[in-house]
DNA sequence: ATGACGATTTACT
DNA sequence: GTAAATCGTCATA
């Protein structure tokens, strides 16, 4: 075996090879077609202690801006709030709501076209341990958190990765974010592995509502309730 | 200045 | 199944 002459040698074993973040042309698609292309790519939050925390996405929704009664860019509307929607494509939209919760979106289409996809569900597979911290987060919690449990939700995921509205506008596309997106081969979505359905709390949206905008990994025990 | 409302989660009946 | 928690944001005045 030729050991003769490797400049290969690795003082620090790396739990997992190097892999870039996808680009901006990945994030530039109408975000019907985001949502779909998000599914079984691997979301990645590196935190400031340099924590490696990630989950593969099995659930999402777009939004469709000016035309969507059920997003926050309806009509047309540009406030200090949803700014990053009409961003670059690869931006991440992070808002408050509920008075407590933090939920995360990837700015699509072009610059200037407000539409956004949303993180609902992740398969959690780095970082489990601190994920359960940070969602415990103060509150003793009567039953201890099941992995199904960790990323089951938009404001869930956001809890468990750390991400709030300090991360707002944050180009994932950016050398050295600390946010970003991955892409595995081994994680692959066949298209019959998709389900579609009703994007979830849009009732008011009137006939938006029924649209299915919502896309999730069939079967898979990750995805929020109410299950596809 | 004020009031209404959430792209949710949790606990409880 | 229902309800409470909790407050930034935005439209209206």
């Amino acid at each position: 075996m030729p050991k003769a002459g490797t400049s290969t040698a690795r003082s620090e074993p790396q739990p997992l090879p190097p892999r870039s973040a996808l680009p901006r042309r990945f994030f530039a698609a109408d975000p019907e077609i985001l949502a779909r292309k998000l599914l079984g790519c691997t979301l990645v939050r590196i935190l400031a202690d340099g924590t490696r925390l990630g989950g593969v996405i099995v659930e999402t929704e777009a939004y469709l801006g000016a035309i969507d009664r059920a997003a926050h860019t309806f009509g047309g509307r540009r406030t200090a709030r949803n700014e990053s929607m009409w961003g670059h494509p690869g931006i991440a939209y992070v808002y408050f709501t509920y008075g407590m919760h933090w939920c995360m979106n990837i700015s699509a289409g072009a610059l200037g076209d407000p539409v956004a996809v949303l993180l609902r569900a992740l398969r959690p597979t780095e970082g489990l341990e601190r994920m359960r911290e940070l969602r415990a987060a103060g509150g003793r919690r009567k039953t201890p958190l099941a992995d199904t449990e960790l990323c089951a939700g938009p404001a869930r995921l956001c809890q468990a990765l750390a991400i709030d509205r300090s991360l707002d506008g944050l180009d994932l596309t950016a050398a050295g974010s600390p946010l970003f997106v991955e892409r595995r081969k081994q994680d692959r979505v066949s298209d019959d592995q998709v389900a579609r359905g009703a994007r979830i709390g849009i009732a008011y949206a009137g006939d938006w509502a029924a649209r299915p905008l919502r896309f999730a990994v069939r079967g898979s025990p990750f995805v929020s309730r109410p299950r596809l």
